[in-house]
DNA sequence: CCGGTTTTATTTGTCAGACATTTAAAAGTC
DNA sequence: GACTTTTAAATGTCTGACAAATAAAACCGG
């Protein structure tokens, strides 16, 4: 475990780099114990703030945890798949904020990866999913729904349909993609007929995978998509058409 | 931009999370500067090394990066899809490295978002994407080739017939799903045979995308999926049989 | 007046040393 | 033997200082 005494780089990027490496390498594994700050700073010949900063960035990215006490110190952490979820969608919302990716390629990307999904669904529908799917849809239903609290119910319901996959790592990935899509969403206004096309897709969409046809769902997708889209750029085209008329309003 | 003072968190974790969740929020815009380390010090009313670990943890995540010098300091970092690739490798990789993950849940995962993009390959495939399919199954063709270059090859195959979708958002999602799939990969030795096969299926695959069939890219892919975990298991039960023989080797 | 050079102020990067706080093991006590 | 106290080790935090980089500002020669 050795930096490079020669690059320019910062030095808590570097030792945070060289402690990084070590772990994905498998040099350091979970629950292991870090040497203490202490031993870090005299094993890097640096002092012991700078070996502070290289911890805080692994610690960041939930590489390592730190205890307090006799017999505390840094450890190898067990990246959970709640963690990973977080940093997922922490980093996927900020990639479409700040990148000015259009609707649509979110979108598309969105339903795509959706799309894998439906059919594992279909395949394992398991009731738990299937309520929680119905239950979103009920929900919808309701008159009086903020905007907000319609998209909040639709990435749940979206969820409760990738996690039906049963499988973890897809729902780690699928993560991102649906509630980053969120404060996209939440730039449209549902109007009570675009509210009632999409709880109607949903309830398509439920029923095929309880009726385990993973062909219906994917189409029923690809609907919502279309729809969604539609609906997207009405909304946008309106706002425009408003901005011309009033420039300065 | 506050702490709770009651918290008993870190404080370089209170602040930092402060930070993030007013970029977040967007009140903190793209390429803004935030306040120097001593003013933020002042703010939060902690010391300056407080303020940098804070700082630090940030740049982990590639939230900010800082400039030394007048007039420098730490400014609101646009994330980049590179940057975002790469954190979600790292990632990735961690958690199936982390979690002993199955290989064929892994799997199932990987090829599942293939397939979601497969038929949007298929319908935009492009000369630059459908090249570098074919150099790479030229690559793995070749008699002499090692297993990790086999299987870093395998991975730029299937990064090509993924970016070939033509959505950076999807390009970014399945990053984490084909490149964290390598070190799974790179515990299977290739026979002459079983690497002939799956030459044959990239093929297949190639001609589908170049035909703009997107049915049969993804019906390839199935059957790539198969013959991949087949190849897992006949390997793991090899390699288990051996054990039971020789406990002790 | 212009172009190049030097100065200077500001800010991050790093270090040294100190003290506070937490924690669990070890020692002590009834 | 069970409970309490002590103690050592580690992280968390603060203070103060200096080094290095950087761009604006001041300066100067032609």
């Amino acid at each position: 475990m050795k930096i490079d005494p020669k690059s320019k780089a910062d030095l808590s990027a570097q030792i945070a780099k060289a402690i990084r490496d070590s772990i994905i390498a498998g040099d350091l594994i979970v629950d292991e114990r870090l040497p203490s700050e202490a031993e870090l700073a005299d094993h890097f010949d640096v002092s012991r703030p700078t070996v502070r900063e290289a911890l805080k960035r692994l610690a960041a990215q939930s590489l390592i945890r730190t205890q307090r006490g006799a017999f505390g110190g840094a450890f190898v952490n067990r990246l959970s798949f709640e963690d990973a979820y977080g940093q997922q969608i922490t980093t996927s919302t900020l990639l479409l904020s700040m990148n000015d990716v259009s609707f649509d390629v979110a979108c598309e990307a969105r339903y795509a990866l959706e799309r894998a999904c439906a059919p594992l669904s279909a395949e394992r529908r398991s009731a738990d999913h299937l309520a929680t799917m119905r239950a979103e849809i009920h929900r919808q239903s309701q008159p009086g729904l903020t905007d907000e609290a319609f998209c909040a119910s639709d990435v749940a319901f979206h969820r409760a349909l990738v996690d039906g996959a049963g499988n973890p790592v897809l729902s780690y990935q699928l993560a991102g993609a649906v509630e980053a899509m969120q404060p996209l969403m939440n730039m449209i206004t549902f109007t009570a007929r675009s509210r009632e096309a999409i709880v109607s897709l949903h309830t398509k969409l439920a029923d095929a995978i309880e009726a385990g046809t993973g062909e219906i769902a994917s189409e029923t997708l690809t609907e919502l998509e279309h729809y969604t889209i539609d609906l997207a750029r009405s909304v946008l085209a309106e706002r425009a058409k408003r901005s011309t008329k009033r420039p300065l309003s």
